[in-house]
DNA sequence: AGCATAAATAATAA
DNA sequence: TTATTATTTATGCT
């Protein structure tokens, strides 16, 4: 049904959003008009994609700013290499009103009525335009500002019990390149194959290396 | 076997927006002496951090230039709207090399050698390009080009009862990683998808984990 | 209004 | 590379 006829009508901006699924939901119902007229709960999402959009009524708002605005912030905050927990929490923790992961999910989605959009959107603007001033000045300020760790190692995949790892890496700290003999030990003492334990310290050394060099990199 | 979910990207925005300037800062690399010293599988992340970028020597190869293209292919990447998944097999089934999704991961990384660099750089480079071009003449013509669905949704969610729940934590307990065929017992028992049993298990451990986490950590 | 968690994507042990 | 874990996004609920 969304799928657009594309008449490529389009001018300069070939941005053709695609319609949310809850817009496809009600297609068990006799269809007729939609009940836009429901005000209140309808998102953007659905009204942006209504044939007349020239009607921007809807008490003043926008839609159609908002909706460009949404597709930018993501966008921008992918550019910042920022999650929306990341934002969201940011938000959080700074004056203002806090908002979820959920929130910004919905806001960039448009999945949320033009009233609760039009309340977001300065302040996300804002916030990011903050982030990216911080950015500008190195990865590290930005990260400050957000307010996660700065050097905040990412967890390894492991097919080990978290006790396992914790050994492990116990072991590790002590010598990253044990003989073959304390292969052998370790792997009796933790019940694991000794193979599993050599590849373990191969894949914990190269993790090492390589995330001490990221690091490096982000701090210029 | 092959259970892959990866394939799915359609709930992204493909955005046409170009990619906000902010992108294209270039970072300078920092100077740091670091032990480089397996000649042949050192990866690029690791070289572009010597203290020495201007010898782009490495035989001939300009790792800056590998660095920051790196970069912005990911963001040229998310602003279509794709997914590595989708890039890798967009690239198998074209001419040229095969890449699989960890491959474009680790371009994307720089965990990867100079030489294996060189070579899907330009791979890639006019692969994008081609895919931007596409993406301006409608985002159909996009997923065309890609070979995904155009429109294919994200699965809805589904809730399992409290009465499958309990029946689903049972067999966990018992075993934490259900063989396929008992993954295919367990879903027909309950009569649940398949698929939908294996990401319970998934989820299951993924939640075990982080609270046995939480313990350990509080614990001490 | 946002928690819990299902689904999807990225990273990585093998 | 592949198969699976780690991480992120999205959504059912009330």
């Amino acid at each position: 049904v969304p799928q657009q006829t594309q008449a490529t009508a389009a001018t300069q901006l070939p941005v053709v959003i695609t319609p949310h699924p809850s817009v496809l939901k009600s297609t068990t119902s006799p269809s007729s008009s939609l009940p836009i007229s429901c005000g209140d709960v309808t998102k953007v999402g659905q009204l942006v994609s209504k044939p007349h959009p020239s009607a921007s009524g809807e008490e003043g708002i926008n839609l159609e700013e908002i909706r460009e605005f949404a597709k930018n912030f993501k966008i921008r905050r992918l550019s910042l290499g920022l999650t929306q927990t990341q934002v969201g929490q940011a938000l959080t923790a700074t004056e203002g009103p806090a908002y979820s992961q959920s929130a910004i999910c919905r806001f960039e989605k448009l999945d949320i009525t033009p009233k609760s959009a039009q309340k977001l959107k300065p302040v996300l603007e804002k916030w990011l335009a903050e982030a990216e001033h911080w950015n500008q000045k190195g990865q590290q300020n930005l990260m400050e500002f957000v307010g996660g760790e700065p050097s905040k190692k990412r967890k390894r995949r492991t097919s080990f019990t978290p006790q396992a790892i914790e050994v492990l890496n116990s072991y590790f700290e002590k010598n990253s390149l044990p003989t073959g003999q304390e292969i052998t030990e370790i792997a009796k003492e933790l019940n694991y194959d000794r193979e599993v334990v050599r590849v373990w310290f191969c894949n914990r050394r190269q993790t090492l290396k390589n995330t001490s060099k990221i690091n490096i990199f982000q701090i210029q």
